[in-house]
DNA sequence: TAACTATTTCTGTATTAACAGAAATTTCTA
DNA sequence: TAGAAATTTCTGTTAATACAGAAATAGTTA
């Protein structure tokens, strides 16, 4: 497949930002393609646009695969598998987002769990206990928010952040809001 | 310094943790442990607490400095600098978030940017175009509201983050809403 | 079941990043 | 300004990761 050379530029940046996001810059290249592609793609062809060795795009999109960034498609008449990406963005950013909480935050606040369950009363520790739990707290209540995130859809997401700035004063109405909706 | 055994699980595991954040293991444990610490501590403390090399140290307290994580502290009659890190957990945050956007989103959004402004008309690259555009503007809007979120206060923030599922009725009360608030 | 093709797993190499210790530099005191 | 202490920068080693190519496996057709 020729990539024009907007493309190119786009899938390299894409690989590049890849390794800041936690995956190798084949697995980014590989998400670009699928991503700008407007058919499902095989591996040969992956591998023959990237110019990257076939093994490395097998467990590159096994990887892609494992996320959800990707899924597995077919076409009359091939029998290999083919592979497109998600295409709605904010999918794909609900994905990162997925990946990344269980990555960088769920380990830790298992952990804080643990300690803070079965904490011996040593007095040493008060102090080192109740940072923990403030780190906890706030791990606790930001992934039920993320979670809570994760379930809207995109319209009401687009409303959200678009408010942005109007947040503040959303809040600092809150109590009349309650007074102004009508009862569940 | 000696540590008790729950300081030493939890700097043990931020330090972990750290490479998956995107820094080193030693930052991770530096910055723990000054987390962890009720006084500004000194290089060469860190280095024998957490038994790594000084110029070790050295580097990763710069490193830390230049997030805005860690800062300096001077102690009466000692001429050694000390370094103390951000106490408040929302902070700390923010600071977390602020990096990773300009580390990970930042570059993006000025490729993305550049591309959509010095397009060519060649018309096999419309549909690559239109795709940009959208991840430009999710990006876009994303910043946005970043940087909103970077302006609330602790009590504000939290307030809102409790709310959760409260988020979409919110808005589905969104016009009712600016009847019933007062006028600016 | 034989022959072929697609796909995955294995293995060695190369690149990158982390780190300790040494050397050099800066800062402070007297 | 000499000497000491603190700090930073430099250099070589070690460890981790990415990757290509080879080998092995699985799947399909005739």
């Amino acid at each position: 497949m020729k990539l024009t050379s907007v493309q190119e530029r786009f899938i390299l940046h894409w690989g590049e930002m890849g390794s800041r996001w936690g995956v190798n810059r084949t697995i980014g290249q590989i998400h670009a393609l699928l991503y700008l592609s407007e058919r499902p793609l095989h591996a040969e062809e992956i591998s023959e646009t990237l110019e990257v060795a076939r093994s490395n795009v097998s467990t590159s999109l096994k990887e892609l695969l494992s996320f959800g960034m990707v899924r597995v498609a077919h076409v009359m008449g091939d029998r290999r598998d083919h592979f497109e990406a998600q295409q709605d963005i904010w999918q794909v950013f609900k994905t990162v987002v997925e990946v990344r909480r269980r990555r960088e935050i769920d380990p830790t606040l298992s952990m804080l769990r643990n300690e803070l369950l079965v904490a011996p009363a040593n007095p040493a520790d008060a102090r080192t206990l109740a940072k923990l739990r403030e780190v906890h707290d706030f791990l606790e209540v930001g992934t039920a928010w993320i979670g809570e995130m994760q379930r809207l859809d995109p319209a009401t997401l687009m409303k959200l952040l678009r408010m942005g700035a109007k947040v503040q004063q959303l809040l600092r109405g809150a109590d009349e809001i309650s007074a102004a909706l009508p009862p569940p």
